[in-house]
DNA sequence: GGCAGATTGTCATACCATTGACAGCCCCCG
DNA sequence: CGGGGGCTGTCAATGGTATGACAATCTGCC
């Protein structure tokens, strides 16, 4: 990885506009910040491996980062897509001692470390703290959930189109009633995300363009009309 | 629901043998003990219902709930399996306002219930108790997860296969080298367990009947040699 | 500017598992 | 003790999706 150690004030600048530290005192931050440790990663690097042992909470500045499983056989799944503002390796503060996902970097990153004992610490100390950690454990959780939900009622062309919603809906900015992400992914990657083939990803993408549903190049994608697209999840 | 409110005594009894709660003080216990409520519910009684709004804890001293969720059209896959010393509805203190799914009780049960205010509010003051509460939603996180792995990457005989060997782990005896699981679900309750259909599961088992891995009848399931059925999932 | 590697497009084939339909069985309840 | 509702067994038909193969296209890099 190429560390970049910065200065104590840019990290808690940093931790100030995390939007999950939002309600915290100025005293907490300052600590948080001390303890620290923030680093840049490019595409393609990993954070962590699967049996690594877990002994780091991460806060991801910019970027996006993957989460996901290789089966013995090779196959790869991805668990979720990581964006700004988020935490990841949270398995640390719930008790797992090693990682069973990888993390991946997917668009450049600046990503935040901290120790899981010191967490623990602000965690016990800091009640605002400990709560809104619960809340969005929670999310992950309802999150997670969904996902078995899609697996389980959902055809693969429902799963990408409700893939392709949450991931506009996450990442996508709204210019004048059109929403737009960049860059996109490839097909392969939302194949893994959905947990079907490049090739299924390729036509459903392919058919929804004709249907004038969506637009997208390798660069981009744009939806006309969001709530319509998710009518059809 | 079929209520019986049970002597304080019993309850602090029940607490006691609790194992999420091995390691809480007396005081705790006793304080648990008196701001909640016990009740008995027999097979077929909902708990909860999806859009219902969740701000209680469950402790299930006895018997089984299933955890689950229901399609727009009727489809019913099952979440979890919650069997006597585990705590459900714990989507209440990670900031859930309402619950997605339902809990229904699949063998007459005992169960343990308080309020989620109540319950924060112990967490807030207790570390150990927080500390527990934490490394078992790591748990809870660690087996859906897994549900999405073997969505994902395995086939229909081997999710049955991994199921039931989960399932005889969690809630069997082991009788001189022999498993043995009583009462036995229905062959539905399993198709819902394993996203799969009533006949799938159906010749599944029968297969693994001849191949004799597994004996059952509508009462029990024996595995004589639970190693060799894990090899295959 | 052009070439190599990655990505996308398209098709035919194969197959796992769902669906529906129906017969037989068990077990409980009247 | 007999009937009926739920559960189990079995089969044929169907279909959604993976897989493999290959061509066309793009993109970044030398």
């Amino acid at each position: 990885n190429e560390i970049g150690i910065m200065a104590e004030k840019t990290k808690l600048w940093y931790f100030q506009n995390f939007n999950l530290f939002k309600e915290l005192d100025a005293a907490t931050l300052e600590y948080m910040a001390s303890v620290s440790q923030m680093a840049s990663s490019r595409k393609r690097e990993v954070i962590y491996f699967p049996e690594e042992s877990s002994n780091t909470i991460y806060m991801l500045k910019q970027g996006k980062i993957k989460i996901s499983r290789i089966s013995p056989d090779g196959q790869t799944m991805t668990l979720a897509l990581i964006g700004p503002g988020e935490i990841f390796g949270e398995s640390a503060i719930l008790g797992q001692t090693t990682h069973e996902n990888i993390a991946e970097v997917v668009e450049d990153a600046t990503v935040c470390a901290i120790d899981k004992d010191e967490f623990q610490r602000l965690l016990a100390r800091n009640d605002a703290l400990s709560r809104t950690v619960q809340v969005w454990i929670g999310e992950r959780m309802r999150k997670v959930e969904s996902k078995i939900e899609d697996l389980v009622f959902k055809d693969a062309r429902q799963r990408v189109v409700s893939f392709l919603c949450q991931y506009v809906r996450s990442f996508g900015k709204e210019l004048v009633d059109i929403w737009e992400v960049r860059p996109f992914l490839t097909h392969q990657d939302i194949a893994e995300l959905t947990a079907t083939s490049r090739q299924t990803v390729n036509s459903i993408l392919n058919d929804l363009k004709g249907e004038d549903k969506i637009d997208f190049s390798r660069q981009f994608l744009r939806v006309p009309d969001l709530a319509e697209l998710e009518s059809l999840s």
